[in-house]
DNA sequence: TATGTACTATACTTTACATCA
DNA sequence: CGTGATGTAAAGTATAGTACA
């Protein structure tokens, strides 16, 4: 389900150069990392490792604004985005995971121990990392949160306990997170193990984790659209307030009546009455002088094209240089650029 | 090709716990 | 120190999509 506003276009490389949207739900880029990520269970692996954003702009360039951190190929799109949700302790989780391996150990040690246990051990080899288990951390934590909760074999035999992760056990857990968002049955098992935690807790975590970085992104979206709308608010009034001062100025005396007959000629593709720029209106005039003729082929189509006129909203956003900022050189409009 | 099943995902909710005024 | 409000995180539930037999 995507709700969603899209205008403009998508570019090739699949990164939308128009697309200005709030989505809510499941998007087209994560549907495509399902259908592609490849086998059943490792399918998820790599496929989802930059979780794309629900709500992408691309007026980062058109506004001159810049995604809180946009990224050059962060790992995940969250944590390009600079917030920290995804900041970890320096510890290869990956390491000590061996995600490479396909040890595919029997998840009994791991279901049948919890960090509550009172004999539990803590089978990871955390001090490698710097790492204690719950059990040493408990001891030694001096209040320090840690794992509370009731083994598994109390399952069922009380209100549900909630668990707390150490300190270690998350951190671990954001390491691995940082690698991969999602796992493939294998890691997890092989997490649980290693965390001494039972796979579905690692599971839960993963799923809860997402969901954070989903929920601070949008967060974060939602701050740039704002801006995004004050800006095209500042700017929209700018233009009315122009707007008006030309009509007032076209009411009081039409400035063709004022200029030589020389300098007013027809268009003949558009067939609109152009102007010298040395004799035109006081207020256009400098805007269409010194703004440069767009040069990508985009622009040109942007401006050209009845349909990506300025006045398109499409348009404004499709090339940098043609959305109207109040601080930037506007094209000329397109009869004075064909004609002269 | 249609169907049932297993698996995994997200979205939303519930619940337990920590913190603070 | 006790208590209620509040925030956070773990876990539960509902539902949907996909792969596969």
């Amino acid at each position: 389900m995507e709700l969603g506003l899209s205008l403009g276009e998508v570019a090739d490389g699949g990164r939308p150069e128009l697309v200005l949207g709030l989505g809510v739900g499941r998007g087209e880029e994560e549907e495509r990392g399902r259908r592609e990520g490849g086998v059943v269970g490792a399918r998820r692996w790599e496929a989802a490792a930059s979780p794309e954003p629900s709500v992408r702009l691309s007026l980062v360039t058109s506004l001159g604004l810049r995604w809180p951190s946009e990224s050059e190929n962060g790992r995940s799109a969250a944590r390009a985005r600079g917030f920290d949700v995804n900041r970890a302790p320096s510890v290869s989780a990956r390491d000590a995971l061996g995600m490479e391996e396909d040890e595919e150990g029997p998840a009994a040690p791991a279901l049948s121990s919890s960090p509550n246990d009172s004999g539990g051990s803590f089978p990871l080899d955390l001090s490698a990392h710097g790492l204690r288990g719950p059990t040493d951390t408990a001891a030694h934590g001096g209040g320090e949160r840690s794992s509370s909760r009731a083994s598994d074999d109390d399952e069922g035999a009380s209100a549900r306990k909630k668990l707390r992760l150490s300190k270690e056990q998350s951190a671990f857990l954001e390491e691995s997170f940082k690698e991969h968002s999602t796992l493939n049955p294998k890691q997890k098992v092989a997490l649980a193990k290693q965390l001494n935690l039972r796979p579905r807790q690692v599971e839960v975590w993963f799923q809860n984790r997402r969901a954070r970085t989903k929920l601070k992104q949008t967060e974060v979206d939602c701050e740039y659209l704002k801006r995004c709308c004050e800006t095209l608010t500042k700017e929209n009034r700018r233009l009315h307030k122009e707007l008006a001062e030309l009509r007032a100025l076209k009411t009081a005396r039409p400035f063709y009546m004022h200029l030589p007959a020389t300098t007013l000629s027809m268009c003949p593709s558009c067939e609109r009455v152009a102007s010298n720029p040395a004799s035109a209106s006081p207020s256009a005039p400098e805007a269409a002088a010194a703004a440069p003729a767009p040069t990508t082929a985009a622009a040109r189509t942007a401006v050209a094209s009845p349909e990506h006129r300025p006045s398109s909203f499409a348009a404004m956003f499709a090339d940098p240089r043609s959305f109207p900022l109040a601080t930037q050189q506007r094209p000329p409009p397109p009869a004075a650029r064909n004609c002269l």
